[in-house]
DNA sequence: CCTTATAGGGTACGTCCAGTACCCTATAGA
DNA sequence: TCTATAGGGTACTGGACGTACCCTATAAGG
């Protein structure tokens, strides 16, 4: 009475049944048993996929999640800015979000899990909106051209991930966000002469 | 033929187990079994001082390293930074950072531990010591009063760790701190009016 | 000086989990 | 219809955390 999956079909169920577990449990609770019993298989069939745990938590969240990078355009830099800060923090603080930070810190020990993670996590078309956001702000006259630089870009959201690790793990609070843009972010843009 | 150590003895031999462990392997390489052995004792003893494998760490963090803060005063703003950073980059990429860093990825996940890592980390003192240099800077006249300000302080050293989260685990180069500095450090001081 | 509570030591578990090894069977494709 | 391949079942090794038990050295008090 067959129906035995093979596979496209059971790879699917794997790797769905890993993205659920990751959701429920993180990365450090997602075994390969339970996966496993999850997908109704067992660990033959995930070991002729993916070499070990890491390369599956990889696999599986990509499955779970291709992440959509906001390009708001609100008519000032700081509307920008802070709406970009919103939408990365909603992100990192989704579930969602709790799965790539759990992924993130278990790669701090593990190189090779590292550079997947850093292939898929879209940093450079995240520095590539700031960048044009900041072009969109010279051409407004908000900001001088020398604003236009990747470390500028990258400022704001390197400050928001340091926030993330010095802080347990719930949301950033938005009084944040705003000390970040404004603080910070603009100053910074306002002093580049 | 007794000499069987007790209380304050035994406890810093385990300790110092603890710490050889953690220097050679990082703390994932930190077990129980292996501490015991090494302080020649057993596991009871352990477990009797620190309730779990992530305490040990801790302490013997704490007993292998009181981290000094550098407090330079080259002259300029932009040396003192320089000089900050440098310091900071030398000590998170020497063995005993990689312990610390080792030790925060592990945290991520546990929040009793990170709570404890912060506690130690020295933070507060490395913020102040920013604050201090603003300070100088400003009574030199080479920023504005408003300079001085928390967030401004800490903003260099919250990029740093993020270049470290991003790159994989060995030094940041010093490019890259000069960067920091020029580009994003400097023009932010100046910057706020 | 003797007695006793306490802390160390030895050792063996129970449990969980990664990863491997075998062996049997359904299924696709020739 | 036959056969190579991939799934399934299951058991096992090895490492690690944390616990339980029982024996013994030692410190402290009478």
């Amino acid at each position: 009475m067959g129906t035995r999956r093979r596979g496209e079909e059971l790879e699917r169920a794997i790797l769905h049944a890993a993205a659920e577990e990751l959701r429920e449990s993180g990365y450090p609770g997602l075994t390969m048993d339970r996966v496993a019993a999850r997908a109704g298989t067992n660990k033959n069939a995930i070991y002729r996929r993916w070499p070990h745990r890491a390369a599956l938590g990889i696999a599986a969240y990509r499955h779970l999640s291709d992440v959509a990078i906001p390009n708001p355009d609100t008519g000032t830099l700081r509307g920008d800015a802070l709406e970009m800060l919103r939408q990365a923090n909603e992100t990192w603080s989704s579930p969602h979000g709790a799965v790539l930070r759990s992924l993130l810190s278990a790669a701090a020990d593990d190189p090779a899990l590292l550079d997947l993670m850093r292939a898929r996590s879209g940093a450079e078309t995240m520095d590539r909106a700031w960048l044009t956001m900041l072009d969109r702000a010279v051409a407004r006259g908000e900001a001088p051209p020398t604003a236009v630089h990747p470390r500028v870009a990258a400022t704001p959201m390197m400050l928001l991930r340091a926030e993330y690790a010095m802080r347990g793990i719930p949301s950033v609070p938005d009084e944040i966000l705003i000390e970040i843009v404004d603080e910070v972010f603009l100053p910074l843009v306002r002093g580049r002469v």
